[in-house]
This record gives C-alpha cells, structure tokens and sequence, in this order.
DNA sequence: CTGATAATTATCAATAATGCTAATTAGCAA
DNA sequence: TTGCTAATTAGCATTATTGATAATTATCAG
C-alpha cells in the first residue's frame, strides 16, 4: 500500500511540489510556475502524487487547488520508522548488549 | 540526496528486504532464498539499496553480508517529516483558526 | 453563444527500471 | 591447480516513466 508513496516521492519535481503545497494550499497554475518544466508535465507529477493520495484536488471556480494529505504521509514516516525499529521477534543476531 | 532513498524505497521487493534486515544482517543468499525472483534479480535490488546507501554490504568468507543503514532511514524520515511540519515562513493560507 | 483563461488529457519519442539466462569473479578446501 | 559453493556482472527483451507539443474540457464574462 505505501507503495505508490514512496514511488511517488521519488522523483524531485514531486517532492518540491509536497514542499510549496506545505506552505499552503496552491493552484495548479501557482505550482506549474515555481518549475522551468511545461505545465502538462507539472499536471502528470500532480496526477501521481493524487493516486497515491499524498495531496488531493479541488476545483474552485476557474482554478483547481491542491492540497497535501498529511494522514498519507505520516502513514509513510510510520513504515520507515518500522525499519529502524527493534525487534524481539526472538530472531536477533546482534544487540546483545543494551 | 533523498532522491535516490525514495525511489529504492518504491518497490515492494526493496522494502520487504529491509523488512528481514531489520531483524538482524543476513547474506545474499538467505535474502534470495526468501523471494521468488532469480538471485541476480535480487542481487541487482540489493545494489540500488546498497547505491542508496540504505544498506551495507561486507564479504565474510564466501558469503557477502547485508546490514541496514539507519542513519539514511532517519534522514528519510526526517525529509518526510519536514512535509508535514507548520511553516511559518509568513506564508500560510490556512491555520488562521487553532 | 463567443471569447478568454485555467487546466487536463492524448500522443509520441526517449530514457530508465525490471527480470530473466548465461557468463564471470571470489574464496576456500583438497 | 582443480573443483565447489557464493555471489555478482553482462546482455537482452519487456514494460514503465518522463517530458514535450497538440488537442480537449471546463468555467466564467459578456
């Protein structure tokens, strides 16, 4: 299920556009500016990070604004922290001490 | 830098084995054993990990063995959590109300 | 309805990722 | 050295991602 997440965030375009959308909701148009990349290619990068629900879109009129999930990316720092977590599955070969 | 982290992260394979090393270093062999793809598929995720810099890998003998890297997790998680952390850059649309 | 602006979808070429089999390197034991 | 096991690299085909331009949809003002 994470997987489209980590796939998504993947790519730097992607994760600039998590990081102005922290700032604030934005339109598409806002985001596209902020990239030398055409706006086309901005809106697939937008479609990605919609399918893998870290940010989700509104139309409001004329313009579409675009908003981060912050419930998908907590579910993304919570399978990380899995990875660093420790054990007691009973299967260690080290932390014999502590 | 996180860059190539996330993309190593986006394939279920990759995770899941630093799923098993996060129970404790295991060499390639026990890593391919757990998988149905070929072992030089599973040698070839273990370099992305490994060019990610998310594991180690160190020859013992005749076996070569793989070790997670936390640090570079924790950076992960840190990127991640800079996502979702309040701004106050001046530059919020919302949280005018909390 | 017409025109203008905002944004998306369609299509295509180039590049990257994935997974296989075959060939190769590395260490160790006899 | 020879032979054996562990593991990687090489090469190739298939599929996915990326990025651009062109065409399309959507909303609103008049």
């Amino acid at each position: 299920m994470p997987n489209e997440v980590f796939k998504a965030l993947g790519h730097p375009l992607r994760r600039q556009v998590m990081d102005l959308l922290r700032k604030g909701p934005r339109s598409s148009g806002e985001l596209a500016e902020h990239f030398d990349a055409a706006w086309p290619t901005v809106t697939r990068h937008l479609n990605v990070l919609k399918d893998a629900d870290l940010i989700t879109a509104e139309r409001q009129g004329t313009s579409i604004i675009y908003r981060t999930n912050t419930s998908v990316i907590e579910d993304a720092i919570s399978s990380l922290m899995g990875m660093v977590a420790h054990d007691n599955g009973d299967d260690e070969q080290k932390e014999a001490a502590e």
